[in-house]
DNA sequence: GTTTGACCTTCCTGTTGCTGGAAGGTTCAT
DNA sequence: ATGAACCTTCCAGCAACAGGAAGGTCAAAC
């Protein structure tokens, strides 16, 4: 299987698969004579894992974490476990952020009267006081 | 006013300035004999700006369009109502996806015991089937 | 058998929005 | 006059790829 058919079976991009194996979060793919790279079910199988974690918000460091657990029969769950409360909390945290930004952004468009005179609230709310 | 002072009454890091300059979002500073620059209340006041839009999410380019319209003595109120739509609809997407995200992984989180033994749905999730 | 077109290879650059650091000049207080 | 704290430019790098150039390969159609 070559890198196109590889990319349509996990969902990942061609050159995005190149540049994981460039960063060595996956292993080198084989190659055949020509030069092209060779894929198996077991690579797709990695593939399609890393391509749902990032999916998921992992970033690429945090998916060399979950590969080695993956991969380690010793592993513990609960470090597993950590690893994605810990993303959640992130995630919880973007959260909060963008919805107080739209807050100020739903305010600020209510406020305005949105028509072809020049005065408009929204450019005066960045200009002078503070936003909230 | 040198840019250190600009960068306390702005909020924005000097070497932020700087960059807004070279790219073109802001005026290139007055520079003194020394080659220091220069920066004068207006210059803030443009700065402070900035800080703001970005701050709300606004990207460098919209900035752009948003300083356009500021300095545009017959802007439409109209057109920063539009952008400002745009941008709240953005952030309702990011947060819907983000949500989503959230969900699944809370949902793994839940099933894995999280303790010693190496099973863990986590990544058996990741691995397997649908993520959701 | 050759030609076409789709695929593959590597390498280099660009993206967004900065941030850090090096090498050197300026200002100001002691 | 010397030292610290500023300032200047330039160059490199971050995440996580995407785009494109120049060239090799493969499979099928003619």
């Amino acid at each position: 299987m070559n890198i196109g058919q590889a990319a349509a079976a996990s969902g990942l991009p061609t050159k995005t698969i190149r540049y994981y194996e460039e960063i060595g979060l996956v292993p080198p793919a084989a190659r055949r004579d020509s030069g092209f790279r060779d894929y198996g079910e077991r690579d797709i199988h990695l593939l399609r894992f890393v391509a749902r974690a990032r999916s998921l918000g992992f970033t690429v460091e945090e998916c060399r974490q979950l590969l080695a657990l993956w991969q380690d029969q010793d592993r513990a769950a609960g470090d597993v476990k950590r690893l994605t409360r810990e993303r959640i909390a992130l995630i919880d945290d973007k959260i909060a952020q963008l919805q107080a930004l739209r807050a100020t952004l739903a305010h600020l468009e209510h406020t305005c009267h949105g028509g072809n005179r020049p005065d408009c609230p929204i450019l005066d709310g960045l200009a002078g006081g503070p936003v909230s």
